[in-house]
DNA sequence: CGGAATGAAAA
DNA sequence: TTTTCATTCCG
């Protein structure tokens, strides 16, 4: 795309500063020839046809001269070329966009430093070529009789977890077919963050089209809820964790502390807390028989060390048959703090849960009356789920079921000093079991839910 | 055409 | 300090 120049820098005349004997010089090291034996992660093409663009169709003059590309742009230009996250990872821009921006915050100085560097050939390059360009831009911002505001960031991170994920395994030198397979097997078990308020509903369809979902294999998904499914219903057995996560986010915040709840420090989820001060669930009228589970005095502290599995059903005396609740964890090693949590809906009852009856039908009084363009008919199966600051998955699976998650991020009651949120997804055919992972506290996150969260 | 990233340069 | 625009291409 665009033509390096593949000889050392030092030939252009730069000469090494006196007096520094070549083997302590260490500040700005000579970027090509110095000894790397850490191979490169992404090293930049040799062969540059010095293409200028392709056929674009921009409304730009004919004689108009791009800018010279930044170091962060040649990456990135070098970065989809060479295809290092095939197209069965990702193809949106957008989101490779995000993954080659956490990539580049990841790389090793010095790796950056070559890019740098090729920014700063490029651009005495074109300073050669266009002696007389000078960036101009247009400052098409002026008050003409127009509604400003437009550089709202309206939507939150889509999926930053798999971007992140992406990254991580791309600085680990993790790149193509092989990185095809780790996101695969991530993909498998990673819970969507896509619930957001008041966006367009996620169908079936909108979500297959999703940038950042895996793409959906025609035949049955290996999801343990899946298999789960097609046992018997009776018995909701564990759930296996995926295999081990070490689950190191670089960029990530650190994660909050297990023991206490703290207020969120993100400006959005004290947005979203500020937005709904009612409960809806006030408003909402919930099945009567709607029972209660007090997870007060239901403590999983006495989980250490945590058994491999096992399920309780505190409300086995009840008449009504409700949702038995399993627990399973998985020790690999002594860092394991993937937890999973899987429910048994096997025996809802779904009557209960009509589109009537939903709250989704109140919360939603402005979004379209069928929401759904997916031709597959519509279960009605409304099922609670709960989300949490610490909690970093929750019930249902976007990824399995395409799922309509109209959540009003609502404070649970009871729970002040922390936000966290319930929302309501729609399933296009009857969940059996959902699952929620949890991988920071377990416990903080099943005392976060409402009593009746598990009253599916 | 907006989005999604980072960064250089102009306003 | 803030805005534009370099690259890329899908929705």
């Amino acid at each position: 795309m665009w033509s390096f120049s593949t000889e050392t820098p030092n030939a252009g005349g730069i000469a090494f500063a006196p007096n520094i004997t070549p083997g302590s010089y260490n500040e700005p090291p000579p970027l090509v020839d110095a000894p790397v034996f850490e191979s490169i992660l992404f090293p930049p093409p040799d062969d540059c046809p010095t293409q200028r663009r392709t056929g674009h169709s921009r409304k730009k003059p004919e004689n108009h001269i791009p800018r010279p590309p930044n170091a962060f742009i040649l990456f990135r230009s070098s970065f989809i070329k060479s295809q290092h996250v095939s197209t069965e990872v990702e193809t949106n821009h957008s989101t490779l966009s995000k993954i080659i921006g956490l990539t580049w915050q990841n790389l090793p100085n010095e790796e950056r430093q070559i890019w740098h560097a090729k920014a700063k050939a490029t651009l005495e390059e074109h300073k050669r070529k266009f002696p007389q360009y000078a960036f101009k831009p247009l400052h098409t911002k002026g008050r003409g009789g127009g509604t400003e505001k437009r550089k709202v960031r309206e939507v939150g991170p889509k999926d930053h977890k798999r971007c992140a994920k992406i990254a991580e395994l791309l600085v680990k030198g993790k790149k193509g077919q092989e990185l095809d397979a780790a996101i695969q097997e991530f993909d498998k078990y990673h819970v969507p963050e896509v619930v957001t308020r008041f966006e367009a509903p996620i169908t079936a369809n909108a979500f297959r089209r999703s940038s950042s979902a895996p793409i959906p294999d025609s035949e049955e998904s290996k999801r343990p809820y899946l298999a789960s499914n097609s046992s018997s219903a009776s018995s909701s057995r564990s759930v296996r964790a995926s295999s081990s996560q070490p689950r190191s986010c670089p960029s990530a915040p650190p994660p909050p502390s297990s023991s206490k709840l703290t207020a969120p420090e993100s400006t959005q989820d004290a947005v979203h807390e500020a937005s709904f001060t009612a409960s809806p669930f006030d408003q909402y009228s919930f099945p009567e028989q709607t029972p209660s589970f007090d997870f007060n005095t239901f403590s999983f502290d006495n989980l250490t060390p945590l058994p491999s599995s096992f399920t309780c059903n505190p409300l086995a005396q009840s008449a009504t048959p409700l949702p038995e609740v399993s627990f399973s964890t998985n020790l690999n090693g002594t860092e394991s703090k993937t937890r999973q949590l899987s429910i048994d809906t096997s025996f809802m009852n779904m009557e209960s849960w009509t589109r009537s009856s939903s709250p989704m039908s109140t919360s939603t009084a402005s979004m379209p009356a069928t929401p759904f363009d997916s031709p597959s008919p519509d279960y009605g199966a409304y099922v609670l789920e709960a989300t949490s600051d610490y909690a970093m998955g929750k019930f249902g699976d976007l990824g399995q079921y395409p799922s309509y998650s109209d959540s009003p991020s609502v404070p649970f009651n009871g729970c002040e000093g922390y936000s966290s949120s319930a929302s309501f997804a729609h399933f296009e055919q009857e969940p059996k079991l959902l699952m929620a992972s949890a991988d920071l506290d377990f416990s903080a996150f099943m005392n976060s839910l409402p009593p009746y969260s598990l009253a599916i």
